[in-house]
DNA sequence: AATCTAATTAGTTATCTATCTAATTAAGAG
DNA sequence: CTCTTAATTAGATAGATAACTAATTAGATT
């Protein structure tokens, strides 16, 4: 169920000194021994509060020589924070203006007589509705080895990897540790 | 502390029950046995639940008869849910591009050499300044019953009253059962 | 006043979680 | 290879909380 996405989300932010870790990251990327320092907990502590923010995906690390620096994903908590606004609107992915029947014909136009995708439109607003269009086959909630993504996203094209990359940026899917899961319709698009 | 209110707010919503009942609630008010009814639930479950709601003011109730209708303050949700996004910013009280000097400039014009204000500006960009400007006397996280708050207001103006009421509008304050507390700078204006 | 119905409160249980200390792992640096 | 430092995992504890059943309160309606 999509609304999981969401309540993990406020079940994460949902505690103080994790919404102190996301204020400090805001200015900048800081190290764990840092961090705990300026919060006053032990290192421990945050690792425990970290792995919380990075399951939800609003934070990640890059490594430099011996220590780690945590980032803060800014876009990706805005885009969570805002999901709860749009809850009811179920059909709110009309924010590209775009009406089934455009859609319709825009796969269509793209789509061979198998089924199989000519090309890749180098238009967003068309690439968007061909990637919308793939995604629907997936399972919500289900989660994906890269293999199966793979095999999944060849029916529609050849060129698997391209396609998973935009899938991931606009947000259709998430990776996590080299599997793949569906994201909930609140979060597709820009 | 300011970040509580957030803290509170995201800890509440963070709960599929309780984002359920938000959706339900967004297509229009219902009474308890409903929401029950709808998610399989029993009413004190429910009651549990909605208490929560109404904790963050994101719920309220109406009477008709002898069934109690609960009402989504979707505005209020709105702004609390976009509270995280402008965490840092603490200068964040910007959004009218008004600058100290101005701020002084307007303030002087309705303060009279006592300190108290000739007349509650009419125009809202000068409204909220003056608000603003009293409510930085209020000590953040401390209840103020509403005679203490009267109290506090009549140093500015003496019709307290009108100005309480903005100052709820505003989001300067919030009230809960005759009491009166600082709402975090997050929460103000608009 | 007596009764009905909706909502809340009390009390219980099972689950979850924030924090700590201690132990372990991971990666550089000598 | 050994040492050092940063981070994580293990294990423990205290506190919170979602759900239920049973009891109570709060308002209508008769």
């Amino acid at each position: 169920m999509q609304l999981n996405r969401i309540v993990r989300f406020h079940k994460a932010v949902g505690d103080k000194t994790r919404l102190r870790i996301i204020a400090l990251l805001k200015n900048s990327p800081l190290h764990g021994q840092a961090i705990a320092g300026k919060l006053g907990l032990t290192p421990p502590t945050i690792s425990h509060h970290l792995t919380k923010l990075k399951e939800i995906d609003i934070v990640y690390q890059r490594r430099d020589k011996n220590t780690i620096y945590f980032h803060l994903n800014e876009d990706k908590l805005n885009r969570l924070a805002s999901a709860i606004m749009k809850l009811g609107d179920d059909e709110m992915n009309n924010e590209l203006e775009v009406s089934d029947e455009e859609k319709y014909k825009i796969l269509n136009n793209f789509k061979d007589s198998e089924g199989k995708l000519r090309s890749i439109p180098a238009q967003l607003k068309k690439r968007l509705i061909i990637l919308e269009h793939m995604v629907e086959g997936l399972e919500p909630g289900k989660v994906y080895p890269e293999k199966e993504i793979n095999e999944y996203i060849k029916q529609f094209h050849d060129d698997f990897a391209t396609i998973r990359r935009e899938m991931i940026m606009h947000h259709f899917m998430s990776r996590e540790n080299g599997n793949y899961e569906l994201n909930p319709r609140e979060l597709w698009l820009i």
